[in-house]
DNA sequence: CTGAACGTTAGT
DNA sequence: ACTAACGTTCAG
């Protein structure tokens, strides 16, 4: 299976005759950043055979135990609620929670107190799971590990938390060079946002020259139809907005694919 | 509701 | 300064 996206476009020659200013991979650094050969269907479809992945996430029935929501807590960050959502049901909150099932992942919470209700639980879950983990998701994600802000999810104490997107998440966008302006977090919102660089649109090298947008680019000041982020289609604040990383749907999909494989 | 036009922001 | 393109407004 081939992971090439449709850069063509629904009905638009792909000619390579887009203006020339038109940058041809107008990528954030960061995104291009990514060196791995190795893309997400290739693990879904075909998971290394030389891991064993179920036995690296399938968790002990201890781990299991521990994860139990006898108390459950909230486990979404209060200010943060969209984050873990997506409109296409693609919940990396889901992901997440299947995570520390697996005992991979331990939550922050939002006070970040460091052992959370159960530092002994958390020795626990940690023992040898984590830090096995650890250069086992180098090896396993495509994308950055340096992404894992972005998503939410920080290094600490040798395993992956997920910093429920304080100012920790702050942080790691800022340091993926986002500025606050550029985040929204100032102006009320009127900044511009950015297109994520990930979607079939963004991944398009090529205007069409045909659309509206592209014929009427001097008065429409529109970028080329179909190469309009579908992440910017949405109105911010809207449903499902994620402001910030909409590679949000394709991460959360991807761990949901991922455990659905393998648990 | 959709698309065109324009103001504005952001990068070079 | 110039260009690309996002956000807003408004007409149809």
């Amino acid at each position: 299976m081939s992971t090439a996206v449709d850069i063509a476009g629904p009905s638009s020659p792909d000619r390579a005759h887009s203006s020339a200013k038109i940058p041809n991979e107008p990528l954030r650094p960061s995104l291009k950043r990514s060196s791995h050969p190795y893309s997400l269907s290739h693990y879904i479809s075909t998971p290394s055979p030389g891991v064993d992945v179920k036995g690296l996430i399938q968790p002990s029935p201890t781990q299991q135990r521990a994860a139990q929501p006898a108390h459950t807590k909230p486990r979404r960050a209060p200010s943060w609620p969209d984050m873990w959502e997506s409109p296409s049901g693609l919940h990396l909150a889901h992901a997440a929670e299947l995570l520390m099932r697996a005992g991979l992942l331990a939550l922050t919470p939002g006070d970040g107190e460091g052992g959370g209700s159960g530092p002994e639980e958390e020795e626990e879950d940690s023992s040898g799971c984590g830090t096995d983990f650890q250069p086992f998701l180098g090896a396993w994600f495509p994308f950055s590990p340096a992404l894992f802000p972005l998503a939410g999810f920080q290094m600490g104490g040798g395993h992956w938390r997920s910093a429920a997107m304080g100012a920790e998440g702050i942080e790691g966008l800022v340091a993926e060079g986002y500025s606050p302006s550029s985040l929204g977090a100032s102006n009320g919102g009127r900044r511009k946002r950015k297109r994520c660089g990930e979607c079939v649109p963004c991944r398009r090298q090529t205007n069409c020259e045909q659309c509206s947008s592209c014929r009427n680019r001097k008065r429409g000041h529109q970028i080329c139809k179909y190469r309009k982020c579908e992440e910017l289609k949405r109105k911010p604040g809207g449903p499902g907005f994620e402001s910030r990383v909409s590679g949000f749907d394709l991460r959360g999909l991807w761990f949901i694919e991922i455990f659905r494989s393998c648990v």
